[in-house]
DNA sequence: CGGCAAACCTGCGAGC
DNA sequence: TGCTCGCAGGTTTGCC
């Protein structure tokens, strides 16, 4: 599910409830995710109390008042819900509560089990594995025209595969990569060294206007996100090309039947859609 | 280092 | 109705 605006909005709406909150109960119901979960999760957690959340690309950072780290990812199907009373009783899926104070319940829940829970410490965050090599956040200053550029420089691989590529740009995934390519008119087969420029400037306005606008939709909803109050993100309406294929292209005045509309093809084993004559 | 396929999982829709 | 297949918002790992 989910990439950077889903993840943003799931941060701020579990900011209310946890941010000051001091967690009463931590409930482990499964051994691992993507990863083993710290077999001492509960213990460093309960009694400690929630100074910040904030987030580093795809991950959620949850900052205590004694250090120490939680750091969380989605994966493709994880969501987190906020109860504030009376949390139902937990599904198959449902894998950790986080309970506080104020009594609300913060429920992760992950059908696919490709997410991960860890923990770190707040001195040694920056260097830890999972987020030591992570570039810039696309809507932070680190990301402009010249620093994509200078990281592109030299690259024969297609651009979608580098804006995948959680080192060169992290938060983008599938969906908003597609997007952002038609919205700067750039194929996803060019050569990532050839996008220099008018075109790298192009290329990160359209990545910044395409993650605010996710973002103001409350994200994508296509089968499992959620916001922690349960409302849906709509940005799925906005779609220009993904799951568009055979559509005509919005961007396109000219017959369908020519242009034969917006076209999908598979790049490192991930669907690709795009408009071969707007996008070059 | 680059690039790609496989691996990790469950669920859903399409087609037979 | 029920089976199989392909596909899905991510990321790491291992192989060439």
């Amino acid at each position: 599910m989910p990439e950077l605006p889903e993840v943003e909005t799931v941060r701020r709406g579990l900011a209310p409830a946890l941010e000051n909150a001091t967690l009463t109960a931590v409930q482990v119901r499964i051994p691992k995710l993507r990863w083993p979960l710290p077999p001492d999760l509960a213990e460093r957690l309960i009694g400690n109390r929630v100074e910040r959340l904030t987030r580093r690309a795809k991950y959620l950072l949850v900052h205590m008042s004694d250090g120490c780290v939680v750091i969380i990812h989605l994966g493709m199907s994880g969501h987190m819900t906020v109860w504030p009373e009376d949390a139902p009783t937990p599904g198959r899926h449902d894998h950790i509560d986080f309970v506080t104070d104020a009594g609300a319940v913060i429920r992760f829940t992950d059908p696919r089990r490709f997410g991960a829970v860890l923990l770190d410490h707040a001195d040694t965050i920056d260097d830890h594995k999972l987020l030591s090599k992570l570039g810039p956040d696309p809507l932070s200053n680190q990301f402009n025209a010249e620093e994509l550029a200078r990281r592109l420089k030299g690259r024969s691989s297609p651009i979608k595969a580098a804006l995948m590529d959680q080192r060169i740009v992290a938060g983008l995934g599938n969906i908003y990569v597609c997007e952002s390519l038609f919205r700067s008119a750039i194929s996803p087969k060019r050569k990532s060294g050839t996008v220099q420029g008018k075109r790298a400037e192009a290329l990160t306005a359209a990545i910044r206007g395409v993650l605010a606008d996710a973002i103001a939709a409350g994200g994508t909803s296509l089968r499992d996100h959620v916001s922690p109050d349960g409302t849906l993100g709509y940005f799925q309406h906005q779609f220009s090309v993904y799951g568009r294929q055979g559509e005509a292209c919005p961007g396109c005045t000219c017959d369908i039947e020519k242009t034969g509309g917006i076209q999908r093809l598979v790049q490192a084993g991930r669907s690709t859609f795009y408009c071969s004559r707007r996008q070059r």
